[in-house]
DNA sequence: ACATGTCTACGAAAGTCTTCGTTGATTCTA
DNA sequence: TAGAATCAACGAAGACTTTCGTAGACATGT
């Protein structure tokens, strides 16, 4: 029954992430908030499979519905990362860490903040 | 004509684990390293459609052909993490290390090692 | 009531991905 | 050397993804 582990595909996850940033929106709020290039029926027609796929709820009370993301941003963003964590880093999450840190030379500050994560992960331990 | 920067499918990105862990091998050796359940066939033409992708290489000098990874392990990985970043992450690194963290629960050791690559970062600043 | 505009629904086309059967060449072995 | 095993090549089927045209429902304004 529950699906909703199948991972989003790529103009699936442009669409959460206008929802995400915007909040709930009609398809054509959805339409207006995106990189131009993508038609109306496009973005309807994705909706209505994500709909289906159960990646996004429907309110349909009004004549104009409106969607809205059915996991928050950041539990997508985790079953994400963990995916490629399993399929491409050995389950390493230092090595992810690693590359993703050597690709985007992080800032001072980045790095200070980093580290006070770490240090929230530390104490929290049980 | 370049192209080499469009990501690995999920089947492809399976046999580069394999390529990588094990060395280069014949399409019987993938076949063997492999999780069961995938046929001869299957892997050959995999292997056939990545050597035109330019994913790997091919040395058919002998009559079994064997296979190289094209790029090495870390820099595919930087390519699929940096492409991670732009599409559910928006650019941040912090977002990313910390869902991938909060979903490994790391441990102390772990997080020692990450301190230390934090370290090594931060000196090697220019 | 009618024309206009907006909306959802549907179907189908085109592209990609994964799978495997078949074929023909090469090598091995009895 | 004949038959069996192993191999690369190819083609095509089936699934999935993205795209858009078209049709019908609903509302608005004249």
């Amino acid at each position: 029954m529950t699906q909703q582990h199948r991972r989003p595909t790529e103009a699936e996850l442009s669409i959460l992430r206008v929802l995400w940033a915007k909040g709930p929106s009609t398809v054509r709020q959805v339409v207006e908030r995106s990189e131009p290039g993508t038609g109306y029926t496009t973005i309807l027609k994705l909706l209505q499979i994500m709909t289906e796929k159960g990646l996004v709820t429907r309110d349909d009370s009004q004549q104009s519905h409106v969607f809205v993301p059915a996991q928050p941003e950041e539990k997508t963003q985790r079953q994400l990362v963990d995916d490629l964590l399993d399929r491409a880093f050995g389950g390493s999450v230092q090595k992810l860490v690693l590359q993703a840190l050597s690709g985007s030379k992080p800032s001072r500050e980045e790095l200070t903040e980093l580290r006070k994560l770490l240090k929230t992960l530390d104490t929290r331990r049980p």
